[in-house]
DNA sequence: CAGAAGCA
DNA sequence: TGCTTCTGG
């Protein structure tokens, strides 16, 4: 899941406030898949409507894109195509894990070890495509664009960034810089205070922001040689990276070498992966190009109509809409006394 | 996750 | 009022 490249990348804590007026281009699936693993009741199951369709991703949109807007935030969400070929593997890896999960869940809950439970349930999250469905239509009622990418959504995310279309792309994964996107948002959220699972503490959560520049011009490399960090320590195209080779050893090796083949050391495990298609998927990835991002006005009537249809309670959503109308109105005022 | 409710 | 716990669907 995702690269480890936290310790070699500068971090600067942010606001979501920080983000006022500008285009972020949000890793769909990535936000999507954690309101579906962290949206549950503390049996571990995820929220359903009458019919038992899980509404967990629909509950995360509701919310977050309540706060985005009413910061005056442009979220474009940006949905996976197919993808590439050398994932087959990690797609693999991650069934296998979800598998294990269902299987300790189940003994979790039969021993009545509810904390287990909801841990291994989380492991278990897995996107259907019904969801994807519901949360582009649930998009669309707010008024906020999608894109679906060829192929990875990161890639194109990290696209619109450049075309200078959005500001930034948001996802918690570190693929994005190498994707190459200009900025990355890590915790694109309204900052809290966040649980430790089974610990008794909290800690807070605060957006940080990412400059893919600062990070090469700090550790001294390119875009080029970062993505031969990444792919000694494992990326998605090879999960397991290399023997023994972590974070800290992969820079110092290609600080010495300067690329995967001129590091005498790895020769004959690099003969078992693909690597020049590995960093083509990085350096020359397929991305949709887009002409404009139309952003539309929020439709109550119909965001109400599709939640109510999917069991949400109307007084909420009534008082979340009207939230949202009051951040907008007074948005808008602050705007006139500018004329 | 994020808002609502409960509580000092 | 601010912090913790509960609940949503």
């Amino acid at each position: 899941m995702g690269l480890n490249l936290k310790e070699l990348v500068i971090r600067e804590k942010t606001t979501l406030e920080a983000f006022s007026n500008k285009v972020i281009a949000i890793d769909a699936y990535n936000a999507i898949y954690q309101f579906l693993a962290s949206i549950r009741g503390p049996d571990g199951l995820q929220l359903t409507d009458a019919e038992g369709r899980i509404t967990s991703h629909l509950s995360g949109l509701l919310y977050r894109n309540v706060n985005f807007l009413s910061l005056g935030i442009k979220p474009v969400y940006v949905f996976d195509g197919k993808p590439p070929s050398l994932k087959t593997a990690e797609i693999e890896r991650r069934k296998q894990i979800k598998k294990d999960a269902t299987v300790k869940y189940e003994k979790a809950v039969a021993e009545g070890n509810m904390e287990d439970a909801r841990k291994f349930a989380q492991q278990t999250t897995s996107m259907k495509d019904g969801m994807v469905k519901d949360s582009k239509e649930f998009l669309t009622y707010f008024g906020i664009p999608y894109i679906e990418a060829p192929s990875e959504g990161e890639a194109t995310a990290a696209h619109l960034t450049n075309t200078g279309q959005a500001y930034a792309s948001a996802s918690q994964d570190y693929d994005s810089i190498l994707c190459g996107a200009k900025r990355l948002v890590r915790n694109f959220t309204s900052s809290g205070r966040r649980k430790i699972p089974n610990r008794n503490t909290y800690i807070d959560v605060l957006p940080e922001i990412i400059e893919t520049q600062k990070v090469l011009d700090s550790i001294e490399m390119t875009r080029e040689e970062l993505i031969d960090v990444g792919i000694l320590i494992g990326t998605d195209f090879n999960p397991n990276g290399f023997e023994r080779i972590g974070p800290k050893t992969a820079m110092k090796l290609i600080k010495q070498h300067s690329r995967l083949e001129d590091i005498p050391q790895i020769q004959e495990q690099l003969e078992e992966i693909d690597f020049q298609q590995i960093r083509e998927i990085f350096l020359n990835p397929e991305v949709a190009d887009v002409d404009e991002i139309v952003f539309n006005d929020v439709d109550h009537e119909g965001v109400m109509k599709y939640l109510k249809e999917r069991s949400f309670s109307e007084d909420r959503i009534q008082s979340t809409l009207n939230r949202l109308k009051k951040a907008l109105e007074k948005k808008s005022q602050n705007l006139d006394q500018w004329f």
